[in-house]
DNA sequence: AATTCGTGGTA
DNA sequence: TTACCAAGAAT
């Protein structure tokens, strides 16, 4: 074991979170719903939806037999609902293509919906112990400190990132998965992009980015993610009165949250079309169509 | 390869 | 207050 491995597992057995995906009980339905969820979300947000989740579906079979509008309504205010809709697409082929069992390697996780790179490895790897290079944003951020002396690594995953972290990977499968989510620990809990707590980082001394003085970020500018006036904030909207109602819902109730029309009918389309929508038939209405979950 | 896609906490 | 950030995927 390396001046850098020892250290990092150490520093996990003695600091990692008691989150309830990684309870040894936990099920790989409950670690790939975790990593669904986890997807541009942060844990805190997570932990209480991920429970009552696992709670109400408690293997995949569950969820599958579901409409998908409940996985939409039950992911409430997460964030990115389409995550909602390939989770429970997700679980309608793992019932279909995989008897009801979460698969096990990195090939059958990457082909469900909703499931890229990342959560595949990830899967794989703290589900069932695999090795596999996890790379994700604590884990790039951190590798791009350590060993590249940056302080925060490109916009997207470059070759030479996915090699380093493969050099880096222990050879037996099961050290090499707990390696990778204590990695991921370290860059979500000490190395983290505001404000890294070098004073408590088990590496620190081996760290090439602190060794060079910690210099500032030099690399193309990231665009922020505008907000106001957008269509995903329209789309937020207009999903939240649909979400947050138990009947289905007439026009003018859109039009409410939303009173610019050619934004919101774009919003709108696009939802439908996405479906995280449907219409109902007018003729069932005398205030035109009405909006529902699927 | 660059864009799009929610939401809320924090410095 | 504004800007950044959070276990990415799909197109």
């Amino acid at each position: 074991m390396s001046v850098l491995h020892e250290p990092a597992l150490a520093w996990y057995a003695d600091h990692a979170r008691d989150l309830p995906w990684r309870r040894p009980e936990s099920s790989a339905w409950s670690v790939l719903v975790s990593e669904l969820m986890l997807q541009q979300t942060p844990v805190a947000r997570v932990l209480p939806v991920h429970e009552a989740w696992l709670e109400r579906w408690p293997e995949p079979a569950a969820l599958a037999a579901e409409q998908p509008g409940a996985a939409v309504r039950a992911w409430g205010r997460l964030g990115y609902p389409r995550r909602a809709l390939r989770l429970h697409a997700a679980a309608v082929a793992i019932r279909d293509r995989h008897g009801g069992q979460v698969p096990d390697d990195h090939a059958a996780l990457l082909a469900l919906p909703g499931v890229g790179e990342y959560t595949a490895a990830a899967v794989a790897s703290f589900a069932f112990g695999r090795r596999h290079v996890v790379l994700d944003t604590n884990v790039r951020r951190v590798l791009a400190r350590l060993v590249s002396g940056v302080e925060l690594p490109a916009p997207s995953v470059t070759r030479a990132e996915r090699e380093l972290a493969g050099g880096l990977l222990p050879d037996d499968p099961g050290t090499a998965a707990t390696w990778a989510v204590a990695v991921m620990e370290l860059g979500a809990l000490v190395c983290t992009a505001r404000s890294p707590g070098c004073a408590r980082c088990p590496v620190a001394d081996r760290c090439a980015w602190r060794a060079a003085g910690h210099p500032a970020y030099d690399g193309p500018p990231r665009r922020a993610q505008a907000w106001a006036g957008t269509d995903r904030q329209c789309r937020g909207r207009l999903m939240a009165v649909v979400r947050d109602s138990e009947a289905a819902v007439p026009e003018h109730r859109l039009e409410a949250v939303w009173p610019e029309a050619t934004q919101r009918d774009r919003a709108l389309a696009g939802l439908l079309a996405d479906g995280l929508l449907v219409r109902l038939p007018a003729s069932d209405s005398p205030q035109g169509p009405l909006y529902a979950l699927p």
